[in-house]
DNA sequence: GGGGAATTTGACTGAATAGTCAACAATGTT
DNA sequence: AACATTGTTGACTATTCAGTCAAATTCCCC
C-alpha cells in the first residue's frame, strides 16, 4: 500500500484527477468522495464548498509541479534549454497521462480558468496567482537569454506573457485535438516567438 | 421589436451567450429556456439534447463570424495587415462584450472546448472542425506572406497551427485575467511567431 | 485510563437537474 | 371545412446536487 495518505490528501488528489479529466462542473462532490474513499461529512469538516477543494486542489497540484520548474528553469543550464528540457518533461507527462486517463487532459490549471475564471472570484484568483507564479520561470529565462544575446527579448515581461499564452494554448489544443504530437510545436513555436538568432536545432 | 426571430434561432443565441458568460456545465436548459423564452416542451422539440443545442449554437455562432473573418483575410488586403485588422476588430469586439456582459469573456469555441473535450465526444468534434475552418485562414495569409519573402514560414500549416495555440491562449488569458489588453499582444506575438523580416510596426 | 480535541459517519434536506409526454394550438393545403 | 404537419405548452418523473448535523468514534496528551 502506498505510505499514509490523509483524508485531505485524497480529497485534493482525487478532486484534481476528476476535474481533470473532465471539469469542474461536471464533477460533483459526491464522486470526489467516493474516489477519496471519504464521507461527504468529512468533506465539508475539512472544506466548506467545492470552490475550496478545488482551490487547496489547484494550490496542491502547484506545489507538485514546483519541483519539475526548479529541475528544468535551473540557472545552471543555458536559458533556452532549460524551455528544451522543460517541453521534453511536458511531452513525456501529458503521454504518460494519456495511458492513464485514456486521453490528451492537457493544463488543469488553465483548462479550469478558462471554465471557471466568471463563475468563481475566488478560486479565479487563486489560478490567475498561480500562473503568475509559472510565468516568473519564463520570465526570468528569457531575460537570461536576452543578456546573453541569444534571443531579441528587450521586454522580458511581455515575451512571458506571449510564451505562457503560446504554450497554455498548444496544451489546450491538444486536449481539444485529444492528440499528444500538437505539443512538438512548443520548442520551435518558442525559438520563434522569443526571436532566437540562430533558428534551428543543434 | 427586432425582426422576427424564431424560436429556435433565440434557443441557439440565448445558449450560447449564457454558456459563453459562465460555462457549459453550469448553464441549465432551465435557464436557457428561460432567457429564450421558450418552453422546454419546445426546446425538445427542437434539439435531442442539451450538447446537440450546444453544437448548433457554436455552429450558427461560427456563421456570424465568418462573415469578419472573410472580410478581414481578404486577399486584396497584404498578408501580415489581414492579422493587425482582424486583430484590432477582435480588441474592439471583446472591449464591447466587457460593456455588454461585464467581462472579459475570451473565445466561446475554445473555452467551450477545453471544458467538455473530454466529456461530450460529438461536441468535441463539432468545436475541433470550427477550429480547424478558422486555422484555414491563418494559414492562407501566412502562406501569401511566405510567397512574399515577409515572413519565414516554409511549413505554413504548421505555423498556423501555432498562431492558433497562441491567439486562443491570449483570448483565453484574457478571460482568466479579465483584462482585454493583454490582447495588445497578439499581433507583435504574431509578427515573432511568423518570423517577420522588419520586426516593428510601419 | 480520563478527557478533550480532532475526525468520521450516515442519514437528512431542499433545490436544481435533464429529459418525457400527452394534450393542445396554429398553420397551411386541398 | 376537413386534414395533416408543424409547433407549443405545462405538468410530470426520477435523479443528482451541494451542503447540514448530531451523534459516534478515534486520537493524543496528561
Amino acid at each position: 500500500m502506498p505510505p499514509i495518505s490523509t483524508a485531505k490528501e485524497r480529497l485534493t488528489d482525487a478532486a484534481l484527477q476528476i476535474m481533470w479529466e473532465n471539469s469542474y462542473g461536471s464533477t460533483s462532490v459526491d464522486a470526489i468522495c467516493e474516489r477519496a474513499n471519504v464521507k461527504k461529512g468529512s468533506f465539508y469538516y475539512f472544506f466548506k464548498s467545492k470552490s475550496a477543494l478545488a482551490s487547496a486542489a489547484l494550490e496542491a497540484d502547484w506545489e507538485k509541479h514546483r519541483k519539475d520548474l526548479d529541475r528544468d528553469f535551473s540557472p545552471s543550464l543555458p536559458p533556452l534549454e532549460r524551455f528544451r528540457v522543460h517541453y521534453e518533461h511536458s511531452y513525456e507527462f501529458i503521454k504518460e497521462t494519456v495511458k492513464k486517463h485514456g486521453a490528451v487532459l492537457g493544463c488543469p490549471i488553465f483548462s479550469l480558468g478558462c471554465e471557471i475564471s466568471t463563475l468563481d472570484e475566488e478560486l479565479r484568483t487563486t489560478i490567475h496567482s498561480i500562473l503568475e507564479r509559472k510565468l516568473r520561470y519564463y520570465e526570468s529565462a528569457i531575460r537570461d537569454a536576452h543578456a546573453e544575446g541569444l534571443v531579441d527579448a528587450p521586454d522580458p515581461k511581455a515575451k512571458a506573457r506571449a510564451l505562457l499564452a503560446f504554450i497554455e494554448g498548444t496544451l489546450s489544443q491538444a486536449r481539444i485535438e485529444n492528440n499528444v504530437e500538437v505539443l512538438r510545436q512548443m520548442y520551435p513555436g518558442t525559438l520563434a516567438l522569443l526571436g532566437a538568432k540562430q533558428p534551428a536545432a543543434a
